[in-house]
DNA sequence: ATACCGACGTA
DNA sequence: CGTACGTCGGTATA
């Protein structure tokens, strides 16, 4: 509000403005990983918080052009003519900047034919009649005509859009020495070269001035125009249809048809959520706290405060007998959260659709709850790994376990993991779930207790359950549901470690290392810190004048294959004792870490994020143990340290083989690859007789290399560009190798064509059993952000497929397992390997149960094959 | 203290 | 110009 009382109406030009931003802001520093351009977005975005924060605007809007066609161009073809093609990089980014203001619930206004200015000098003149204070912010001087005193321009400086200057009457009188009714007959004089308007040659704005300042006005000026003396004055009659015509084509209109009028643009509540997600896929972490200050959000919570929060129902502190008879009599689902501290429970809270009660834990409180957590009884939790960790630690089992609103609303969208049910809460009632301030010792706000929370998880669980498709509901079910209580079991398990061996490696690494790095400063003359790229940058590319070969964002990159490159080109001591010293310090990093992960108990539990992709694979952390090497023969030694635990005889190690091609091969239905897979035949030797057109026996080595790595390569998306670093071979050899390759297994090219075209329809890929992952940016007009989300999309059915048979697999071997009262046990899943802990005797049963779990994990139209392994270690039982 | 980057381990 | 992850040390920023 201004001074007056009255309401401020803000207009904006989103082009010209974000165009501004697009070229004083360096891309470099506003691009998002993938290479999604933002700097436009930012800079405009950035500008437009200040605005509303220094102006407190109680109406907004922005407006757009729709394209560079106008009534313009069409009465005066050579209108803005000579303007330079949009660069795509800012074309792209004008409709994700729609984006983020329709999450900021700013109404964008565009109207075919009309230019952006139309509309704000349409509003200008329709808000300060309905007695707005408007303010006008656009970077095109046209706009200077609509200032009065009810009009304020904001003009943005010469450089980029940070610093606006206000115009008002007397302002644009000082600059202009004219008031801003007559700038355009000034701008008509002078002509406008970025609009292709010419003017009156030799005359700028000082004669235009002069002029109008003389005869009163430009129809004055006109009509005595042969008065007017001097070159200049012979100009003017020459020119005087330009004029006319520039003034024409520069008068705004103030009387465009808008699907809006000013009081319809009243500042509304931001979606918060939304705005963060975009704001994610944008990468803007500074801008977030901005935007939710100049909107007014409470940040405290993270959470939008727009709509009222449903009153949680009281949570009555109940005793053992009390709590677990409240649960007996419980209706319908009941939303279950076991508080947990250093991996016991400490609290229970319940809660049904209407009523909620609590209890601290105790040990009468586990036997009293114990038969109710065992029974079918439906229960609902949010995030429910850690939590049934914590029972099954104090001796309990859950059964009923129907819902977990963290798990189901990663399926939903696995690339927005919301990470916490406050997340959900947001996003799926669009309420605030009361959480206690962290940074105050005495929280001014209450939190939710467990009951309460239970009963937010409960009502998330209905409006999330309610938006999922068939599909999605039928892969929650049948395969993440019972994974993750496998998952629970397997971490529980832990597997066990042996100290000693990895000591005893890494102290072999570690005075390895040291001696390598010696060899290497003396190679060079002077130390240097291995481990930093930036000074290696220094010694190789400087010091020792070595060719800089790939770029990285900070400078040229140092990494395993330059430093082989360049050991093949200009062959110095210093490159191969750099490589050595890398892989031993990384062999001790591994080793290390794992080692201060063995628990008391001889093992190391790692935590599987069953959230932890967006294909539908796992992940594991701290420490994680899918990413323990075995390429070459000394790093194995590691995997030797992982050994068959106390009480058990062996471990077994059980991987699909080809997984991936298999899926390929029943997904394009390619007779070739399933006879392949069919034949019995080694998979790569058989397709190399294909390609080279030879007798299986005939496929040399070389040949079923690059075969081989053709083959995976497609699962990725491999180009003949990419094939060729690979094998080091000529691009022209790569491609002909990929036609031969497609001539013989066309289907496979046809599949992997067809379904990034139905991802880009339906904007999602799906899986063989259902599992989606949407794909926004298949249509995006960034060539290189389209062609990584079509890269992926090819991928993702193929991943995704693999990782859900695998989990089918595992949780179908846990459950034969328990069923058979065994002792044996899964304890790692490595993608398309499991690692089981066989207890004596139990060595037979296992291995039938494993093999044929693998191997029915799901019918396709090729035999899924496994391997089994065994031994005392890892390494041994591995193969 | 935190966030990013390069590098590198796995499937 | 090859998909999906997690972790480390170094470095730059707050």
């Amino acid at each position: 509000m201004t001074d007056s009382g009255k309401p401020t109406l803000l207009v904006v030009d989103g082009h010209s403005l974000a165009y501004r931003a697009f070229y004083a802001l360096p891309v470099d520093n506003f691009s998002t990983k993938d290479g999604q351009h933002t700097n436009g977005i930012y800079g405009f975005l950035s500008m437009l918080v200040n605005l509303i924060k220094a102006e407190q605007p109680t109406h907004l809007a922005v407006a757009f052009d729709t394209s560079r066609q106008s009534f313009r161009t069409r009465e005066y073809t050579e209108y803005k003519a000579n303007r330079s093609e949009t660069p795509a990089e800012f074309k792209g980014q004008i409709p994700i900047l729609q984006d983020c203001l329709a999450a900021m619930s700013i109404p964008v206004i565009q109207k075919e034919d009309f230019e952006a200015d139309d509309i704000l000098a349409t509003l200008a003149t329709q808000g300060a009649a309905a007695g707005f204070h408007v303010l006008v912010c656009s970077g095109d001087r046209d706009t200077i005509q609509l200032v009065t005193d009810d009009v304020t321009l904001l003009y943005p400086n010469v450089q980029g859009v940070s610093q606006l200057k206000r115009y008002d009457p007397s302002a644009v009188v000082e600059k202009y020495g004219l008031p801003p009714a007559q700038y355009p007959e000034i701008a008509a004089l002078v002509g406008e070269t970025s609009d292709n308007l010419p003017g009156v040659p030799k005359v700028g704005e000082k004669t235009a001035v002069k002029w109008l300042t003389q005869y009163g006005s430009l129809d004055a000026l006109l009509e005595n125009a042969d008065k007017v003396t001097g070159v200049v004055g012979n100009n003017l009659r020459e020119h005087l249809d330009d004029v006319r015509r520039n003034r024409h084509l520069n008068r705004l209109l103030t009387d465009v048809e808008l699907p809006l009028a000013p009081a319809d643009l009243a500042v509304r509540p931001i979606d918060a959520q939304a705005v963060r997600d975009i704001f994610a896929r944008l990468e803007f972490r500074t801008l977030l706290p901005r935007v939710f200050e100049a909107a007014g959000v409470d940040q405290s919570s993270g959470s939008s405060a727009d709509a009222p929060t449903a009153e949680a129902p009281a949570s009555p502190e109940l005793d053992a007998a009390a709590l677990a008879a409240w649960a007996e009599s419980a209706q319908g689902q009941v939303g279950v959260t076991v508080v947990v501290a250093g991996g016991r429970p400490t609290r229970l809270g319940l809660a049904t659709a209407d009523a909620a009660a609590e209890g601290e834990w105790t040990p009468e409180l586990s036997a009293a709850i114990a038969p109710w957590l065992a029974s079918s009884a439906p229960k609902v939790f949010a995030d429910a790994k850690p939590q049934l960790k914590a029972l099954s630690r104090a001796g309990l089992d859950v059964d009923g376990l129907v819902f977990d609103v963290i798990l189901a609303g990663w399926l939903r969208r696995p690339s927005f993991p919301d990470k916490t049910l406050a997340d959900l809460v947001d996003r799926y009632l669009g309420e605030k779930l009361p959480e206690a301030d962290p940074t105050q010792l005495v929280p001014e706000t209450e939190g939710a207790t467990p009951g309460q929370v239970s009963w937010f998880t409960l009502r998330v669980a209905e409006a999330l359950a309610a938006e999922l498709p068939d599909s999605v509901r039928e892969v929650f079910d049948t395969i993440e549901l019972p994974t993750l209580r496998t998952l629970a079991a397997m971490e529980l398990a832990g597997v066990a470690v042996s100290h000693d061996k990895l000591s005893s490696f890494s102290a072999e690494l570690g005075s390895r290392a040291d001696r390598l790095a010696e060899q290497a400063y003396a190679a060079i003359g002077h130390e240097v810190n291995l481990g930093s790229p930036k000074q290696l940058q220094e010694v190789l590319f400087e010091e020792l004048q070595l060719p800089k070969t790939r770029k990285t964002k900070t400078g040229y990159s140092t990494d395993a294959a330059v430093l082989a490159d360049l050991q093949d080109s200009h062959p110095h001591a210093f490159l191969d004792l750099l490589l050595q010293h890398r892989e031993a310090t990384k062999l001790r990093q591994i080793i290390d870490s794992l080692d201060v992960a063995i628990d008391d108990g001889g093992r190391i539990h790692t935590t599987y994020v069953q959230t932890g992709s967006q294909t539908g694979r796992l992940s594991s952390t701290d420490p994680n143990l899918q990413n323990i090497p075995i390429r070459n023969e000394e790093s194995r030694r590691i995997r030797a340290a992982f050994e068959v635990g106390e009480g058990y005889e062996t471990l077994l190690t059980a991987d699909y083989s080809q997984i991936e091609m298999r899926i390929m091969a029943h997904l394009s239905g390619d007779p070739g690859l399933i006879e392949a897979f069919n034949s019995g035949e080694d998979l790569h030797r058989f397709v190399g007789a294909r390609v080279f057109g030879v007798t299986p026996e005939e496929v040399t080595a070389p040949m079923r290399t690059k075969v081989k790595a053709m083959s995976y390569g497609l699962v990725y998306g491999l180009s003949a560009f990419g094939l060729s670093k690979q094998l080091r071979i000529e691009q022209s050899e790569a491609k002909q190798l990929m036609m031969e390759y497609f001539a013989r297994f066309g289907a496979v090219r046809d599949y992997l064509r067809s379904s990034v075209e139905q991802a880009r329809v339906d904007g999602y890929t799906e899986t063989i059993f259902g599992r989606r992952r949407p794909f926004p940016d298949l249509t995006s007009p960034n060539r290189v952000l389209r062609e990584n989300a079509e890269r992926a999309a090819l991928n993702a059915p193929i991943q995704g497929s693999a990782a859900d048979i695998m989990k089918i697999a595992l949780f179908h071997i846990h459950d034969d397992l328990v069923a058979a009262g065994m002792r044996s046990r899964v304890l790692l899943q490595i993608h398309d390997e499991l690692v089981v802990e066989v207890a004596a005797g139990e060595w037979q049963q296992t291995e039938e149960i494993v093999r044929a779990r693998m191997g029915d994990a799901a019918t396709l139209s090729v035999p899924l094959d496994v391997q089994i392994g065994r031994g005392g270690d890892w390494d041994e039982a591995g193969h």
